[in-house]
RNA sequence: GCUGUCUUAGCUCAGUUGGUAGAGCACUUCCUUGGUAAGGAAGAGGUCGGCAGUUCAAAUCUGCUAGACAGCUCCA
């Protein structure tokens, strides 16, 4: 837009319209967010962002969290200030103070924070030279480790609403008054800069909108996510549960999450068989001597289960965390052949990792899993095609489980400064991650790049999924290895006679069963599509007259493959429908009088309500063609 | 592992300043023999997560311990 001496940004989106000035919550000059003062003295593209904009969300959050660190300061001057950013659903200060802040204290905090919305206070924006920048946050030693971490040269700004001022880089609302809606969410602890070798501090979660009927209907949609954590429905649903005697991390499948996991397990083994993946069985446990080869022994032995005591026993045996080097003796077994390869092994491993205590959440994180986990040797001109059918055979299992909709992508690279963590040289890094990045960018993976979010022994591309709280975790990996063929010394011969090493992808197809589980339960809400109902079909007799009738059909259900349950209490049968749908079977099928005669049966759907009555015959026949067809 | 909150019947939860436990639903039995979200009656079910301590007396107070939840750190 053509610049005007003096405009601002305010003042640009008061030309277009009052309306839009009012809704206004910042700006973006050439693509940098900015407050709505900042002046337009150049020409330059100019976006109006209002809180409808996930950018002027953010501004708006932020704003919040200065409102709610200048709320803990008048309640609690001895109160430190850290950082206070808004985040994707929200924002969040961090304090230091001695008193832990309870549920009571936030609603307090909330009613201070209100007081100073009242008050309408402007944000002012200020620069200081580092000298005096330092001497304003005398009394705030984190502010001040920050003022003194940046560059040389950066400016130094604050942001003052009334009594309060902070350092900050903005942008900002242009005052207080359009934070109409406040929730404090919790208060938590948090390391001082992620670190858990540093002080924990009191982080304190809310969030915020311009409305009120906004924050109630968002606050109903966290209501509404506690209903579907499969940590809750899962154990409501009896697909598991836990013991406190057998331990955290340790879930109990019971019957029909065991089932569930059985059809997944059967359909990814045929698909995996199907593909060129060979099945392999290799033991739970090995001697500590194949984990100090692989790297295990020293760069994950924390997490191992490790049985035995390496200064008193002969022998020390560890719980196999990864399945790696186990198939890497499979490969060993013969000398290869460059025609040997690809090499595809794929094992429904189970693995054991000692997760720290707080880490464990429901089927999420556990100790104990079991994965579709795959090795596949190849040459590097295999390599590029090779990645891709294995993220071709993840993309058709996410697709058929629904999920595909729902990830992202993670290229997790290594961190350089961050040696002790890794095996190899910086250059076979570069080679690995390049070659990586190559595959990628030629497949047009949109995927982000995760720094020190790599394994131990090479790149992974990481797909993504986040749980029903927002909570981001790993559902499936596939990572080029070009380190640990050397080290077991796996070779094959070359056309020209020559020894190399294979190229290793290490990769699962549908994850782990227990996490995927897990994503499911939240995804269907519990109502699992027909295909992986551990109940496909609920039996109900109209009343005891009729339970010859219906043991007949459950017969032929069973017979055809059908998972079915009959109900035969001599109940109510507006009761037993109710029951039927707190199980989320996908179909009931109710009989009586009229349907014995007919010899058919009345069929409600779960997903297409009531379809009348058909001979059981044209049941069984619909139901079988949405199980071939795993339809959603 | 760290910070905080929590743990009472199968489930969801009451239980007032310490005086050895209650409700609803579920469960069992009987009556009701029925058509799309709760028919009626009776009964059974708990060393209040565990172990110590304070006290004449602990579900209640203190310590330790095991779990659960949220977040941090970590990770499939």
């Amino acid at each position: 837009m053509q610049a005007e001496q003096g405009c601002t940004v305010y003042d640009a989106a008061k030309q277009i319209s009052e309306g839009l000035s009012r809704a206004a919550v910042a700006g973006a000059v050439n693509g940098t967010v900015v407050d709505l003062t900042f002046p337009l003295d150049q020409d330059c593209s100019l976006e109006i962002l209002t809180f409808e904009d996930d950018r002027g969300k953010k501004a708006f959050w932020h704003t919040t969290s200065h409102i709610l660190a200048q709320a803990v300061k008048h309640l609690y001057p001895e109160a430190k200030l850290a950082i206070g950013p808004a985040i994707d659903n929200g924002f969040y200060y961090d304090f230091d103070m001695e008193h832990s802040l309870t549920a009571e204290d936030l609603r307090e905090i909330e009613g201070e924070m209100k007081k100073i919305v009242k008050t309408g206070e402007r944000l002012e924006r200020f620069t200081l030279p580092r000298e005096e920048a330092l001497e304003l946050m005398k009394q705030e030693p984190y502010k001040r480790e920050l003022i003194e971490e940046l560059p040389e040269g950066e400016e130094i700004s604050f942001y003052k609403q009334g009594d309060f001022t902070d350092l900050c880089a903005g942008p900002h609302l242009f005052d207080v008054k359009p934070v109409k809606a406040i929730a404090l969410l919790s208060a938590t602890g948090a390391y001082w800069r992620g670190n858990e070798k540093n002080k924990m501090l009191q982080r304190v979660y809310g969030v915020s909108f311009p409305k009120k009927s906004m924050l109630d209907e968002h606050l109903e949609k966290l209501e509404d996510a506690k209903k579907r954590d499969h940590n809750k429905l899962g154990r409501e649903l009896e697909l598991f549960t836990t013991s406190d005697l057998i331990g955290q991390g340790l879930p109990i499948l019971l019957p029909k999450g065991a089932r569930i996991i059985q059809l997944l397990q059967r359909f990814v083994e045929d698909e995996e068989q199907k593909r060129g993946w060979q099945m392999t069985k290799t033991p739970l446990m090995a001697k500590s001597d194949l984990y100090k080869l692989s790297g295990h022994w020293d760069h994950y032995q924390e997490g191992m289960f490790v049985m035995g005591d390496e200064e008193k026993d002969k022998e020390v045996f560890a719980l196999r965390p990864m399945t790696c080097p186990f198939q890497y003796q499979a490969y060993l077994n013969r000398a290869r052949s460059y025609r040997d390869l690809p090499l595809r092994y794929s094992e429904t491993s189970t693995l054991f990792r000692n997760e720290a205590s707080g880490e464990m959440h429901g089927l999420i994180r556990v100790r104990q899993f079991t994965i579709s986990e795959g090795h596949l040797m190849c040459r590097p001109d295999q390599l590029e095609d090779e990645f891709k059918s294995c993220l071709e055979l993840t993309m058709f299992m996410l697709k058929t489980l629904g999920l595909y909709e729902d990830v992202s992508y993670r290229f997790s690279q290594w961190d350089p400064n961050d040696r002790e963590k890794y095996i190899g040289t910086p250059e076979q890094w570069d080679e690995a991650q390049s070659t990586m990045k190559r595959i990628l960018d030629h497949l047009e993976i949109p995927y982000r790049i995760g720094i020190g979010e790599a394994a131990f022994y090479g790149p992974k591309l990481d797909i993504q999924i986040k749980n029903v709280h927002g909570k981001e975790d790993t559902l499936i990996t596939i990572q080029i290895d070009q380190m640990l063929a050397e080290k077991f010394g796996m070779e094959y011969v070359d056309s020209d006679g020559s020894k190399k090493n294979p190229y290793i992808i290490h990769r699962t197809s549908i994850g782990c069963y227990e996490r995927t589980l897990a994503l499911l339960i939240e995804k269907y809400a519990g109502a699992f599509p027909a295909w992986l109902a551990p109940v496909q079909v609920k039996v109900l007799p109209i009343s005891q007259n009729y339970v010859d009738y219906t043991t007949q059909l459950v017969a032929k259900l069973e017979a055809a493959g059908i998972r079915v349950e009959h109900d035969t209490r001599n109940e109510k049968i507006g009761y037993k429908i109710r029951e039927a749908q707190m199980e989320k079977v996908p179909y009931m099928l109710i009989a009586g009088e009229k349907e014995q005669e007919a010899g058919s049966v009345s069929v409600r759907s779960r997903r297409d309500g009531d379809l009348g009555g058909m001979p059981i015959d044209d049941f069984i026949g619909k139901l079988l063609i949405e199980v071939q067809t795993r339809a959603r």
